[in-house]
DNA sequence: TTATGTGAAGTCGTTCACAGCC
DNA sequence: GGCTGTGAACGACTTCACATAA
């Protein structure tokens, strides 16, 4: 599967998928499953990329890296296509994600049914208030429903060892945040996602993929506006 | 400011920030004014980078879009650079923000400190479920704390038209995003922040900025499992 | 001397256009 | 004939390395 390179780490021939792809491919997932719902079993490029708010060039491109999934002149299968893209994200097997703040953000994620049914199961909640700490919640385990207990922030690094999370999800005030990073990392977690509005400082070997809300209403704030500038300019 | 080509839409010159680097400003932005809250007057490029997470290189490309605010030899004065970024971005001057769906997740939305202080003003609150719409939530309006109460779906349009929003957020399940985006839009909306898993399909013109937040998990899990065969690999 | 600002080089991603296969 | 899979051309972004200015 993969050959050395006699310096460095070994590089992976027909393994390396760009990051570019790599993040188009959940999309293209969800399309499929609900196509598959929808009773279709044929697609083309054409209709799925549409779906997929993506050009078809750019679609057959992406599947290129993962393989020859589809058939000439006629489509791809669905299933077929969408057993390999999972297979390919690792979807397949489910993955452990611990929750660090049970606040709105928190429950919001707890709430959200898209995440078991994309192969996450939520096994841990902590919080460090009082009033959250104890409270139940109900989330999805191994297809049945499990209550959740939140617990206190101390139980941190316990329970990431008992419940063998692989992921960790901050979903704490900005001033915490990289206090709770750390304990993740030091626990063994190598993924997380961060809602925090900060910048974390982690060692190499530590992805960590983030989520600002206002961020992302200022980018679309810079284009408004710039729309206002160009509408002044037309109106000279 | 812009200079007409002759044929197609005048092009910018001087304005034509990629959009990798619009993406960062508002990092650097929320750094700089941490910065400016812990006294700190000047900064390099070397330091400020840093604490964006990104190579100084790219912070000075980025900056050198849009204009020449630092000294050489020196590095840059925070609050003269503060500004210029925010004006770049817009957010000197308030932009409204309507939030269709008040579950947890547009709760987490209201709660959130971060808006108002980056220029941002919820202005209304929509759902369609009864035992939602008519409630009150806290939120500033012009350095004010005033209460916002929620109101029913069909009241969308009047009150974008009442409150003037340029910005609307889609907070509701997947089933029902497409048909708020639409009213959105023919309410006069053209910038959206959409939270719900499903492609958009709107007019040009109208820019819609998605977060999914179990893509960003299953982005997670791919390097996750990549990392499991590669460590597989290096025990052979 | 120090740190910015920026052409030039290099890398990555997208689009094109067509060969290859059904 | 139709649609996939992919080299090649193109364009966007990043990194490099240094001229430039305080």
């Amino acid at each position: 599967m993969s050959i050395s390179l006699g310096k460095g780490r070994p590089r992976e021939i027909g393994r390396g998928i760009p990051d570019a792809t790599v993040a188009r491919l959940p999309v293209y997932h969800r399309v499929l499953v609900s196509l598959s719902e929808a009773g279709v079993q044929t697609v083309s490029s054409e209709a799925l990329a549409a779906k997929c708010g993506v050009s078809s060039a750019k679609f057959r491109k992406d599947l290129s890296y993962l393989g020859s999934y589809g058939t000439r002149g006629v489509g791809y299968d669905v299933s077929y296509l969408t057993y390999h893209i999972s297979r390919e994200l690792g979807s397949a097997q489910p993955w452990g994600v611990v929750i660090v703040g049970v606040g709105n953000l928190g429950r919001a994620l707890i709430s959200y049914r898209g995440f078991t049914s994309r192969g996450f199961e939520i096994v841990g909640l902590v919080d460090s208030h009082p009033d959250v700490v104890g409270e139940s919640f109900a989330a999805s385990e191994r297809g049945n429903v499990v209550q959740l207990r939140v617990r206190p922030l101390a139980d941190l690094e316990v329970m990431v060892a008992d419940t063998k999370a692989q992921i960790g999800v901050i979903a704490t005030p900005a001033d915490c945040a990289q206090g709770v990073c750390d304990r993740l990392v030091a626990s063994g977690i190598r993924s997380i996602l961060n809602f925090a509005p900060v910048v974390l400082d982690v060692l190499p070997g530590v992805e960590v993929r983030k989520v600002d809300l206002a961020v992302e209403l200022q980018i679309l704030a810079f284009h408004e506006q710039r729309r206002g500038y160009d509408q002044e300019a037309s109106n000279a």
